[in-house]
DNA sequence: CCCGGCGGATGACAAATGTCAGACCGTGGT
DNA sequence: ACCACGGTCTGACATTTGTCATCCGCCGGG
């Protein structure tokens, strides 16, 4: 038997895959977390074989709570399920010890196999993601200029964006404009939108 | 026995929740649909007493299918189930004949719950979307002003906005100020992200 | 019939932004 | 020891923006 903790903010969702999951004579849902933290705790308690995390959750992202249950507990393997696919996650999940991840559009039936293989000590990554995050290729952007890009894609002012970051307003410049030119974009905004259609920031 | 069209791009939630609701006695789900129009096919060839539409579809947005839905069927109810509940698409639906609209993160019995009352021809709206939505108020927008701010929102420059609403750039920056000064933003990038959330564009 | 409001436009001015060149310090590689 | 590169900063400049006043035409309500 594989005892599955399900992480997910949605309660609809959650217990429909939990319902579906108990369908399997080889699988059961052992607990289910509706927050980071809570996934992080029940892992802790129960230590399940397999833990399957949505990738948004209200307070740390499923990538995150994969990292360190990877860390704290190497024996619980962990998979990501999400809706919105960027490449930059998948990237982070896999290096965080992620071994699946896959899109809300996959049938139960892949789900459960995915769960299977995994527990096995499988891997699986959706081909499609997969296909997207290879073609996006590598953040060309600079860790600082990510940082200064991230804050202004809220739509800060250079000012705002300089305090927030402990920079001078100049160098927040410098970067924005460099990140501009990196991602092909025609101001900060476009490059902020491109740069996380692409999962670099 | 309550017919229910079940529309959501996602298969695995679809199935799941196909899943959750053919567990309850009086609830049988005859068809699923992963696109708009597959939806507005499927309720036409059917004509089940409920369609469960997710607010985002590949195509047409749920709302959008159950205002056709429920001119063509009016003995067919419609309800919507979301991820992202934004106040501007909760007002769109209620217009558009929409019965009932809660967030995924309800529970398997609720969703069974409303199902019912819907049929019966209730009406029920998840109570903090509605507290939202009532906060949020109208858009204080006018047509031309949403118009230019959903272009800006994108972060083309005021050049290219202008070009592709055929508008004079003098009268695009006028516009977006006009809508800043409304959204009570720093700049228009802030003001679009905050019409976005208000569901205003 | 007239007023107000919206759509649309122009011109002018101030502020924010984008771009460039140049400078200084660490750090890691050769 | 040296160089390249990233991070940081400054200053100068052109361009883009945000803001405001003002104008025109149209339409609907009092």
């Amino acid at each position: 038997m594989i005892r599955i903790l399900l992480a997910d903010d949605e309660h609809l969702i959650r217990g429909a895959i939990a319902a579906l999951l108990g369908l399997e004579d080889d699988l059961e849902v052992v607990g289910q977390a509706a927050t980071g933290a809570e996934a992080l705790r029940l892992a802790r308690a129960l230590r399940p074989d397999v833990a399957l995390l949505d990738l948004q959750l209200p307070d740390l992202d499923g990538v995150t709570v994969a990292t360190t249950l990877h860390a704290e507990l190497p024996t619980c393997r962990t998979m990501i399920v999400t809706s919105h696919g960027l490449p930059g996650h998948l990237k982070r999940a896999l290096t965080g010890g992620v071994r699946g991840f896959l899109a809300k559009t996959v049938s139960a039936e892949v789900l459960a196999t995915v769960v299977r293989t995994v527990h096995a000590g499988g891997r699986y990554v959706d081909p499609q993601l997969a296909a997207e995050a290879i073609s996006a290729g590598d953040s060309p952007l600079t860790v600082r200029e990510a940082d200064v890009l991230t804050l202004a894609a809220e739509g800060a002012p250079v000012d705002e964006i300089a305090r927030r970051a402990a920079l001078s307003p100049g160098t927040v410049r410098n970067y924005l404009s460099s990140a501009v030119g990196k991602t092909g974009a025609a101001n900060r905004h476009e490059a902020a939108r491109i740069a996380r259609t692409r999962g670099w920031i």
